[in-house]
DNA sequence: AATAATAAAGAAAACGTTTTCCACATTGTA
DNA sequence: TACAATGTGGAAAACGTTTTCTTTATTATT
């Protein structure tokens, strides 16, 4: 294996060197900068990552931490994104990145954790899919050790960033259009299905949904789907009769609530949140937020690298669409 | 950080035999043995994975090479198995793991993939969906300093494992099923969607068909689908009439076959092959070949490890599960 | 009891970097 | 011209392990 002690011998000067001109450093001559450079290329040398991560103070090495507990092969679509596009990101800015799962990490203690981190010189986290109730997490979150990005919570101070959407002006957004496009058929009887209680992002969108309502001045029945299509289902079978438009908080929960009605023979319209491809399969086109996932990712991997630099936590509110899903949009 | 020499002192021993007693070293007395242990656990030690990588001439640490070129979200579910049953397999053994994507890869000689690769002091490597024209992945099996496993190809030799099911039993048992249950609708004339094209699996797949076809004396029109629903459904479109039952290689062109179908407002039995979920969603129920990917996976990685301790290769071959995907199987 | 054989534990080099500190070279200033 | 200030490059320690080699302790053999 080429070393850069090789690289060093080949051009002719110091480790050292060698070391300061590929990290950047200042006060390095132009000359032997391109010395080193060439030495480099010809010897196609590409630095050791482990040795690095093992002899910097402040290893750029980052933790992908996938926070999903329950299985619902729909979500897949989600988290693959998450995965991919933070993957991706992470070796563009030439970072160290290690996709960590729940199970992995469920039954540790805040030591443990901070241990496991440790032992894998991770010091930037990001974390998806957070709940309330998650106390060890929150407990990472303010180890002053770790640079923490946190997707879908308002979260963050100097030493942790969040990166999500305004699920706020999302929801408020998606029910309008869809309760706007059906106006004529009454619809001002408004069933909510919302997600997971105490979630973040459940919560944001609870609130965009009871500001349309009080905006549009709607009769609002809103009721707990746990984001759960099964849940959906129920509600749905019991309360579409009297309700002239369902709004769900994800469209995992507007397709089970589709597919309720199609089986009841009814028809209302239905709005969901996410955007995945799934909805193109629902049966009848929807309305849906359209979320970046890989962009996300992509970005939080970004801030996470930009704390990890001395960088100040903040609040990155990203873009979404407004789109209806369709099965000819999503095949190929 | 509680490292190996803050154990050392703690136990009275020397850092080499804390190292020797925590690697399963011989020739360690018990006493000596518990009295590390003991230290490890009161002083919550958690050997740095980083240094231990370092300094090993044979360092543990697997990449899950994801060679995914096109992008088609349903098979993200598969995709995400595969990996978080990589990754939590590895874990429980301990050892080192990196995932990568096939966009990190794309344009890299085989110098550089091996350039890259020894950066990350990786020496194992899973390859996900490798196909016969992946010359630089084919390349890279055959470099010695590498112990790799491949799924879904029949790749085994000294340095090389490899794990799947038995794609051609498989496609034999499921269409021969689906054909036999349809006895009586004349149901000996079928269409076969093949894979893509120089796909390992897709043409053991299609040599099963075939056996089925001649064992069952039926008229088999074989076309190739590419795995692509679109295809399937431009197939299925063209030669739905003459025939009486559509087999198709992956669930994707199923869904595409049956949606087809309906739309065409006639009825033909269709197979599928994989067992997604969203199967669940394709309106009418399918008989298709369940494959527990994050199974597949974990023993994949598991295998990587064997190789890694001077196992020999070998080719693994995993069950599968005949199963009709239902709606409710699927939901939750 | 003396020696050989083996078991057990320690010392130290090595892995490939980063980073601090120091020395020398160059430039600017008086 | 002398001195300070700055620019540039090198030497060496450090990161936390593994592993080889050596030393010491123990057991077996005569």
């Amino acid at each position: 294996m080429v070393s850069i002690k090789d690289v060093a011998k080949h051009a002719g000067v110091a480790i050292s060197t060698v070391s300061k001109v590929l990290n950047n450093y200042p006060n390095i001559r132009l000359e032997t900068r391109t010395k080193v450079n060439q030495a480099v290329k010809e010897l196609n040398y590409v630095p050791n990552s482990v040795a690095a991560a093992l002899s910097s103070k402040q290893p750029c090495r980052i933790a992908l931490l996938i926070n999903i507990k329950y299985k619902t092969q729909a979500i897949d679509e989600i988290y693959m994104q998450y995965i991919s596009g933070g993957i991706s990101r992470a070796t563009e800015l030439n970072l160290d990145i290690i996709t960590v799962f729940f199970s992995m990490i469920e039954n540790k203690s805040i030591d443990e954790l901070d241990a496991y981190f440790m032992s894998q010189s991770i010091t930037g986290i990001v974390i998806y899919g957070i709940s309330k109730e998650d106390n060890t997490l929150h407990q990472l979150i303010n180890r002053e050790r770790f640079k923490v990005v946190v997707i879908d919570a308002p979260i963050f101070n100097t030493n942790t960033s969040s990166v999500w959407i305004d699920n706020h002006k999302a929801q408020y957004e998606v029910a309008k259009k869809t309760i706007l496009e059906n106006i004529g058929h009454a619809s001002d009887r408004v069933l909510y299905l919302s997600g997971k209680k105490n979630g973040y992002v459940s919560e944001a969108r609870l609130t965009g949904m009871e500001k349309l309502a009080a905006d549009l001045n709607l009769e609002m029945l809103v009721r707990c789907g746990e984001f759960s299509e099964l849940k959906a289902r129920n509600l749905t079978m019991r309360f579409a009769k009297n309700k002239d438009i369902i709004v769900c908080a994800s469209d995992l929960m507007a397709i089970g609530a589709m597919r309720t009605l199609t089986e009841m023979n009814i028809f209302r319209p239905v709005c969901g949140f996410d955007g995945i491809s799934l909805m193109g399969y629902a049966g009848k086109q929807m309305n849906t937020v359209k979320q970046d996932f890989a962009r996300i990712s992509a970005e939080a991997v970004t801030e996470a690298a930009r704390l990890l630099n001395g960088g100040e936590g903040r609040n990155i509110v990203l873009d979404f669409q407004i789109v209806r899903l369709k099965y000819e949009d999503i095949i190929c």
